[in-house]
DNA sequence: ATCGGTGCAAACCATTTGCACGTTA
DNA sequence: TAACGTGCAAATGGTTTGCACCGAT
């Protein structure tokens, strides 16, 4: 998706266009792989430097809500990851040890998902899967149990 | 699995066995459904009145690393569950309006797990898959949208 | 001019930790 | 009696919120 599509899909949907908003969504589109909110800050702050970190939330929230921005690691021993919805929908696998993610191409769920047995008229909304393990460069450098 | 036989498990693994200990591993077995770290202090209490929450978090800690009990309630809005490890690997389906989780019986994931396409040394440990939705309770007492 | 967005500081809340004491093995 | 486990209280840390001001529309 273009930098132009995603704003006007903003402000078709009656958001406001500020400078801060502009730049995360930049962050964002460009990080290539999911950050957290606070390194999301960071990069912000290079260009304006008085970005605050709730203002961070309040966007990623809001661009996670529209659809936009997907949260990950979901296992959260830290601080949660987000990134851009770029095309498709996919997940992630995410380093043990450095808390790295990495794309696992495409959704390798069986369509339809399964219905819990207990309640087979559950209405299924989303999904979530990840995958956790250690990464190659992790790998190398742990001690060979 | 028997009480018995995880206690024994506990025991084996070189872990003491302390009235609360074994009252919080009871309550586990007994509750059916994935309960928080709060329900199981609240009902430990009823034997134990004097049970601190802290160890309830050290000893669902504990038996997760054991595997003994699973951690669940990924996307975690308000606080993690935990269920007694019965018999087979599964995973949940957890509403979004009541909280309550439900088991989907088995594990739908293709085996082996799909690798990371940028790293496919990746080693993989464990996954997570959790479905989201409404429980039919829930989706009758919603207006209808 | 209006209402959403922002910055600041403080609140929140599940979970974790330091420490001294108690208890299991 | 030597670890390990517990209770208490305080800390942690990511995230959220109240409020007054600011700025995009």
């Amino acid at each position: 998706m273009e930098f132009q599509e995603a704003v006007d899909r903003l402000r078709t949907a009656g958001h406001k266009l500020t400078p801060q908003r502009m730049e995360i969504l930049r962050v964002l589109m460009s990080a290539g792989v999911p950050i957290s909110a606070l390194a999301v800050m960071s990069r912000v702050k290079e260009i304006y430097p008085y970005v605050s970190l709730d203002t961070v939330y309040r966007n990623l929230s809001m661009l996670t809500t529209t659809e936009m921005v997907n949260q990950i690691n979901l296992q959260h021993k830290g601080a949660a990851l987000f990134e851009f919805q770029g095309e498709a929908h996919h997940h992630h696998a995410v380093c043990l040890q450095c808390g790295k993610s990495f794309c696992v191409a495409s959704c390798p769920l069986p369509q339809p998902l399964p219905l819990p047995a207990s309640d087979p008229q559950f209405q299924i909304v989303s999904h979530a899967f990840e995958v956790y393990g250690f990464c190659s460069a992790c790998k190398s450098s742990l001690s060979p149990d």
